[in-house]
This record gives structure tokens, sequence and C-alpha cells, in this order.
DNA sequence: GCGACAG
DNA sequence: ATCTTGTCGC
């Protein structure tokens, strides 16, 4: 039976009190990242789907090791601060198809900055227990300004609390937004990002994972006769 | 009550 | 997120 509100609420206040904001690994521990993103589709029956992809890279070098993904019926709608009802599902299925875990996700959608400080990266990371970041390019709550030099980065906060980051990632670009997800601290968030930043505005992990969920809905939307 | 509101 | 071609700028 359907979740009140109020009980998803107390989900999410859960996940929150059980997030980590201390780092858990040293830099030079990661090796092997994690990047996701969705994409959505009707499929030949009229059913919304929802497919969950992820690429593995090596760090620093980020190069692309593998690909996995999850195609699964979408049975939440999109409400503002609930988006991981709708997302988490088809995620955490895409993750449990690999064979080897990341030592850190970087996924699309918000982290500790959030109405209840548990947006998507802090679900999937407290549910999957990973370090987690979460990387928008909208704000969903906080305050903070916008930084205009390109490498220039200015925090975000959100009920006295400092929350995430506006990064200026790259010039003629509005900021994206950082933000810790899970065992991953505020600074340390921000500097994995810049790292992650090669040609363009997004980090490597979600601009190359967003391509690939592409890829892959373009691949099961394709008619086979 | 009014506006804002990740993907 | 998604519906969609070319085009201006870095």
């Amino acid at each position: 039976m359907a979740r009140t509100t109020e009980e998803l609420f107390a989900i999410q206040n859960d996940i929150a009190a059980r997030a980590r904001s201390n780092d858990t690994l040293d830099l030079d521990e990661i090796s092997l990242i994690a990047g996701a993103d969705q994409a959505f589709f009707i499929d030949s029956e009229g059913k919304e789907k929802i497919v969950s992809a992820l690429v593995l890279l090596n760090y620093p070098e980020l190069q692309v090791l593998d690909y996995a993904y999850a195609v699964l019926p979408v049975e939440f709608p999109y409400i503002p601060g609930l988006l991981a009802f709708r997302e988490a599902p088809a995620l955490i299925a895409a993750f449990r198809t690999l064979t080897t875990r990341p030592d850190l996700a970087v996924i699309d959608g918000g982290g500790i900055n959030h109405p209840r400080f548990a947006g998507l990266a802090t679900h999937i990371g407290v549910l999957l227990d990973i370090p987690t970041i979460g990387v928008t390019k909208s704000l969903l709550c906080g305050t903070g300004e916008l930084p205009t030099v390109e490498g220039d980065a200015r925090v975000i906060r959100y009920n006295n609390r400092d929350v995430g980051y506006y990064l200026k990632s790259k010039k003629g670009c509005r900021p994206i937004i950082v933000a810790p997800g899970h065992k991953v601290a505020l600074t340390t968030a921000l500097q994995l990002m810049k790292a992650c930043i090669l040609k363009h505005k997004l980090p490597e992990p979600v601009r190359i994972a967003h391509l690939y969920a592409n890829t892959v809905k373009r691949r099961v939307t394709k008619r086979t006769d």
C-alpha cells in the first residue's frame, strides 16, 4: 500500500540521521569511482520506465572501465524533495549488478543540500553504505553567492548549516552544485569534483553516465521489426 | 495564502 | 526528466 508523506518524511529523517559527514577514505585510497544518472521513457505498453545507468572510472585517470544499468517500471511521481523514492529503486538495482564495489559514487541529484538533509545521493549512500557525492545543475533549497571565476566555489547554506557549494566549473556555464552525500566531508566533495572536471561543465562520472543512460534508452526503445 | 521547487 | 535543429560563443 502507498505510504503517506509523513512516513516518507520519517524515512528521510532516519536516513539523514544515519548519514556521516566525515571522510571514510583518504584521497589516495580512491581508485574506483562510479557515476550515476537516469533517463525515462514510455514503453510499447504505455508504461513509464526508468533507466538507471552506471559508469565505472578509475581515479585519478578518469578512464572508463565498465558500464552497467537497470530498467524498472516507475512507481512514484516526481515530487521536489522526494526524488529518491522515484529514482533510488532502479539505481540500487543497477548497483546490485556490479561485481566490484566502487570506492565512491557521484550521483546526479542532491546530497545533504535537501529540506531534510536526505537527497538522492545521501539516500543511496546510506542504503548501500558507500561514500557518495551529489551533483546537480539547479538548487532545490539553500542560498549562496554565485562564483564568477572558473574554478571558484561558494558555500551554500541551509537552515544555518553548510550543505554544499556552487562551483564555477567552466567559463560561460552556470555554476553547478556539489554536495556531500554520505561518508564524504564537505571540502572533500568539492576537492574531488574539481578533480573530475576535464573539458566539460559536469564532472566526468555524471557526464558520461548521462550519455550512457541515453544510449541505453535509445537501445531499448529502438523498434525491433 | 503565495511562490519555489533536484530530476 | 522530456518534446527538438540549427547555431553562436568559448
